[in-house]
DNA sequence: TCAATAGTGTCTGTCAGACATTATTAC
DNA sequence: GTAATAATGTCTGACAGACACTATTGA
């Protein structure tokens, strides 16, 4: 490690790809950029590391995300380190890009210069933040079928069907009911509140909240998908 | 994104954490300090990103390597970043790291000052080196039981006995023979080489390479671990 | 009653784990 | 033969997937 005073440091960013579930479709949080590089453009929502008051990585990114979109105490998951010369026309840059799914009721934002954007449909995109997005959209799928992620999309009360739909949205298939309801059953995820939810002209729904200390584990819930 | 002209940025480092098997025990790679901070003191391989050099992290990555344990196309796999202004005396820094798992004998080094050092008795490490390893670890047993990144740690032709070796090792749990055995065919991850290899007095074992395009893929080769 | 979803019960093929058995070598 | 590991065969319980069936509501 040459202590080498000469050693110039990277630019150093962090960014945040928010998913969310809104009409049956992932869907990803854009922030319009309202200065150069790539002014007006879309892009994730992210910022500069401030060395003088961010305590990590993370600090930062929740500081820039209560700047930029008005987010709070989100749950971050850390993605990926993007680096290189070209990325950011400023200059050979690193970003530290996190991960967030929400239920599409914590967002709150008026248009304008924040959008949801399905993945299957993005804008083009500033620096590399559409490769971004597509690791992160790798990720979700390959850990949705062996670990309980999809249920972060879920508001704190939620119906079975609410929380096949969003297995099944993430993972883009079908899942057989029974199965489904067996494991969710076996693994003692939820609890019932006491309540029902009655939606149209059919069944009232029991309504489920996760359980205490239900985070993100690592066991299948949905498996042989095809 | 205050296109501030005044932003100070992170230093910027790349560490690597090189895991082998080695007397059936997982280890990792350190190497001695020869300089400040924590000079003479064991912590991974690891130093600056070189923006006027360097393609991305991962290229300064193997940079460092090269220069400092004689380590050249290890496959490299991200781990993780670690941030803040604590961890480095110099200042708020980034640190990228990596993960390699690779066979005893393709690591070649001459004692003094780089060592393997058996997970479950590490020497006291520089920086929040024992933190990284320790989360590389969790990383390996994690993925161990439903990947086939334990392979990685196999030499070119290896036995069945020596395969399944490997992932106790990695996993800490015994393992039965013919389950391991009936799931290592059915996935059709690896082929006869045609040789054997007699050692003692005992049956020889037919030698095995993995076969053409198999890298570190998701599939339960080991389920059921207590 | 019908439509629509909620929720349950049952069968079956697959497969991991356990365990027994045979194979092959050096001594 | 004995010791030691290599390699294969067989049984069984667990469980995912398929699918049929019942429950409950509004109209």
């Amino acid at each position: 490690m040459p202590a080498d005073e000469t050693i110039q440091y990277p630019i150093a960013t962090v960014d945040a790809v928010i998913l969310t579930i809104e009409d049956d479709q992932v869907k990803v949080l854009l922030h319009r950029r309202d200065r150069d590089p790539f002014k007006g453009d879309w892009a994730l929502p992210g910022g500069f590391v401030h060395v003088d008051e961010d305590a990590d990585a993370e600090a930062a990114m929740r500081r820039v995300l209560a700047e930029k979109v008005g987010t709070n105490g989100l749950y971050l998951e850390q993605l990926a380190s993007y680096s290189g010369p070209a990325r950011d026309p400023r200059g050979w840059s690193i970003s530290i890009t996190h991960l967030a799914l929400v239920p599409r009721g914590a967002l709150e934002f008026e248009g304008g210069d924040v959008q949801l954007a399905a993945l299957d449909a993005l804008p083009d995109l500033a620096f590399d933040h559409a490769r971004i997005i597509a690791d992160a959209r790798a990720r979700l799928v390959g850990k949705g079928s062996y670990s309980t992620l999809p249920a972060s999309f879920l508001p704190p009360e939620f119906t079975l069907g609410e929380m096949q739909k969003a297995y099944e949205t993430v993972l883009g298939t079908q899942i057989d009911q029974s199965s489904f309801r067996r494991k969710v059953a076996d693994l003692d995820l939820i609890e019932e509140t006491g309540e029902t939810r009655r939606e149209g002209r059919r069944r009232p729904a029991k309504l489920f909240r996760l359980r205490d200390g239900i985070g993100t584990f690592d066991r299948t819930l949905a498996t042989g998908l095809g």
